[in-house]
DNA sequence: AAATTTAACTTAACAGTGTTAAGTAAATGA
DNA sequence: TCATTTACTTAACACTGTTAAGTTAAATTT
């Protein structure tokens, strides 16, 4: 068995060599310019050796794209130990903004690029988008015990928390393709990106705070 | 001066012709396999002749996206006519929904995508975003109407404008991506993802509804 | 009417992409 | 020692966007 032990663990070793490759052009020159090419040259392989190691292109992004969820866990961690719901809530919020403004390329990749839901789709194993189905489980039992305190109406809680997913994540997209500049421009006001998008969250925050136990 | 005119007109007419081509592979068979080369052959030009009419890809991906607009401003006609504000305001996100789902491309080139903004970027001519900016001005005066008639917190309507085009974008996007059926399935209540959509949709607004007059 | 210029293209080519098939050299097993 | 497996590489295919140079016909000028 040591043999096969052995064999496994190289395997997994060349694997890990080619991601961290593929992971450093990603982060440092984004994912339009990472090219297989690019990641072989970047290890001293040949470009057609990744393809003994991942099936496709598709195949090492969803790698990558399972790396950002473990750098968001990462993130996230530190929240369990916030007693109050609403205000585990709010830095949940919070903390997916900051992951978003400070790894564009690995929430691009999570949340908005369609090729790691295709690779899902077409490797049907049992896994379907854990990392993604984990971090809306957690905001649903986070807004479920913020609806026992009074917050939110008694509606589903998975209602709830996919208006409060959305909103962030609509927030944070907009920002990552530079829309909310062109629209914080010239009005008036001259609003930064960074400047909307922390107000509107405030704003929001303070919408629901003031809604409490109005119970609809 | 009749020279000139037939000469501007005879490339506007070129123009139009590259874009119909365009615009029709981008429809039928989505961006990703709209190349130069198909357009071209689509109306039996060589590859290069596009390069004559167009800057580069990016310059007929910013007109595709121009034509999106014209599309949404066609659904949005008709909502000039609701007079009560936060009808108004209630259709205004029910028909942005349905412009998503039923011209995916074309939201997705118009609202996702990050060619056509650095198209702007580096063409600095006067207008910025315009069919953007256009839309979200009309979200924004139509939150201000609704405020005046006890609706939302006296915050700056462009805050609460934010928010609710976060919301319905960041639900647009998670569906078009396909994430909402990944987050959906297998939750024991195993909802679809159009079900997801609407649930949060009917939920947000009627969370708005009963907030009404509470001032914050 | 002839010569010249300009307009509207095409052909060939470059540099890049993902990916497959076939070939090679070294390590391993009998 | 010989055969086989392992771990790669080289060459090639079929694409992509894009540029430079060449062609052909129409328009303009002389």
């Amino acid at each position: 068995m040591k043999g096969e032990d052995k064999k496994t663990n190289r395997k997994e070793d060349v694997r890990k060599l080619i991601l961290d490759a593929a992971k450093k052009l990603f982060v440092e020159e984004g994912y339009q310019s990472t090219s297989m090419r690019k990641i072989a040259s970047e290890i001293g392989y040949s470009p057609t050796a990744i393809y003994l190691y991942y099936k496709d292109k598709g195949d090492v992004v969803y790698e990558l794209h399972q790396e950002g969820f473990s750098l968001l866990k990462t993130y996230l961690m530190p929240l369990a130990t916030v007693e109050a719901p609403f205000e585990r809530l709010k830095a949940l919020g919070r903390t997916y903004l900051n992951f978003a403004k400070e790894h564009p390329d690995f929430y691009e990749v999570m949340f908005m690029m369609k090729e790691p839901m295709v690779h899902l789709d077409n490797n049907p194993t049992n896994e379907m988008w854990e990392g993604g189905k984990e971090m809306f489980g957690f905001i649903i039992a986070t807004i479920a015990e913020c609806q026992q305190q009074g917050y939110f109406s008694k509606d589903n809680p998975q209602y709830i928390a996919l208006q409060a997913w959305g909103l962030v994540h609509g927030l944070c997209s907009l920002y990552i393709t530079t829309r909310l500049d062109k629209v914080g421009m010239e009005n008036i006001s001259e609003l930064s990106a960074d400047a909307l998008l922390e107000n509107a969250y405030k704003s929001f925050v303070s919408f629901v705070e003031s809604s409490k136990n109005s119970k609809r």
